[in-house]
DNA sequence: TGACTTTAGTCGCAAATTGTGACTAATTCG
DNA sequence: CGAATTAGTCACAATTTGCGACTAAAGTCA
């Protein structure tokens, strides 16, 4: 039977995995253990008595990465496998997501591609596992591409983030109406010449009152 | 600052949000309180250490309804509002599904219609809550449904079922088209005559390996 | 300057999917 | 038997989707 000893830490902690765009791919955060230094994990802290588990999670997002992240959802419990976030029973982990312009992360804290990210702990790794299967299930119903983007923003950025996390190619003129019909974005008077090419009006997110019997959004569009 | 004596109970426990569908609506599975008498209660269980959430969660399940539910699924965690389940710093929150033919609810456990649930903690409250939007969001992609009807049924207690869960009507031959699209379930060779009007034909479920670029199920349907 | 390249943005139409009412089938009830 | 009741199917109009082709507004380079 495990020993408790000490009475002071707390039970469980609360881990963040902070995702972003970095240019043609998702990365994560994790940050550089304190003690072995070629170890690195998710952040996390001991949760604090009185302080409620998204105020925690918060503060650890904003903590390591300089800003507050743009949107915060718990993902679930997880027991399985002890170590690595200190001791704990258990761990609560959140999803977090943010621009990649507006981070600034912490020293000490460093953007991983998730094609490529660092040993973890068996709890972590399937934290991680979990953020991205919550991303691809709000896909549709919340406006988790916009968190990922600046405020301004032009609809082929929008596409191309799209196309990352459906991991799959859209059809402009499709992907465009689709838009439109789900009035989630509005112009701005601004455009941005980006190099070559035509320069591209630049858009904000603002979604409308959705009118009843509103399905959402709907990207299941075609290959290329 | 909350005293923390008993050394020797978890930290955290497991609740359990049984579901089932009674009639013309959902009902869920309360315990009677052992102390108050006109409390009840989700089933719940202390955390044991070295069994994992999903089995305690399965465990008590099993303990309240007299058989494992046909599914179940992690809500989150739940820290709000001390009291009532123990006075557990935290607790991890499930839904299960049962047909309702299936169960036989252990004495002390009462069905109750989700329009007329007893009054709980605010923990409890929120359980609940998380459990009917979890519920809300698999229905697209996983076979909620299915698990909340005996091995074998007729198209029309699925449509009803159906229209119970997304609380709108669907019409009869869109619901159908839908189903075959889906290849979902498949016929047996039993029809089931039930009073007037002609007998139904029975069906399973019977997932069809779902082929490349299979957008689950759009039961988006129409109101008359 | 003017041809060519590159990226943005739009149009229109064939094909597929959906919404819906009307129709047929198999029973029970009186 | 005929009316009532529930199951199951059909056909077709209306809408939505997939997608290629087209126009627009830059930059590049000889």
């Amino acid at each position: 039977m495990r020993d408790r000893s000490s009475g002071k830490s707390s039970s469980h902690t609360v881990d963040v995995v902070l995702v972003t765009a970095m240019g043609t791919e998702l990365a994560i955060l994790f940050t550089r253990s304190t003690t072995e230094r070629e170890r690195w994990s998710l952040p996390w802290k001991a949760a604090q008595a009185g302080e409620s588990l998204d105020a925690t999670a918060t503060r650890v997002a904003h903590e390591a990465l300089g800003e507050p992240p743009a949107w915060i959802e718990q993902i679930g419990a997880f027991a399985e496998g002890k170590r690595h976030p200190s001791d704990a029973d258990i761990s609560v982990a959140f999803v977090g997501l943010i621009p990649h312009e507006t981070a600034s992360p912490r020293p000490g804290n460093t953007w991983f591609p998730v094609t490529n990210i660092p040993p973890l702990s068996p709890r972590q790794r399937a934290m991680v596992e979990g953020a991205m299967e919550t991303i691809q299930a709000r896909l549709d119903h919340s406006p988790v591409a916009f968190r990922l983007l600046p405020p301004t923003f032009t609809l082929s950025e929008l596409q191309h983030l799209y196309e990352l996390l459906l991991a799959k190619r859209l059809h402009k003129a499709s992907f465009r109406r689709a838009l439109q019909a789900a009035s989630l974005v509005e112009p701005t008077d601004e455009w941005r010449s980006e190099g070559r090419g035509r320069p591209a009006q630049l858009y904000r997110y603002a979604p409308k009152k959705r009118r009843r019997g509103h399905r959402g959004v709907r990207f299941d569009l075609l290959h290329p």
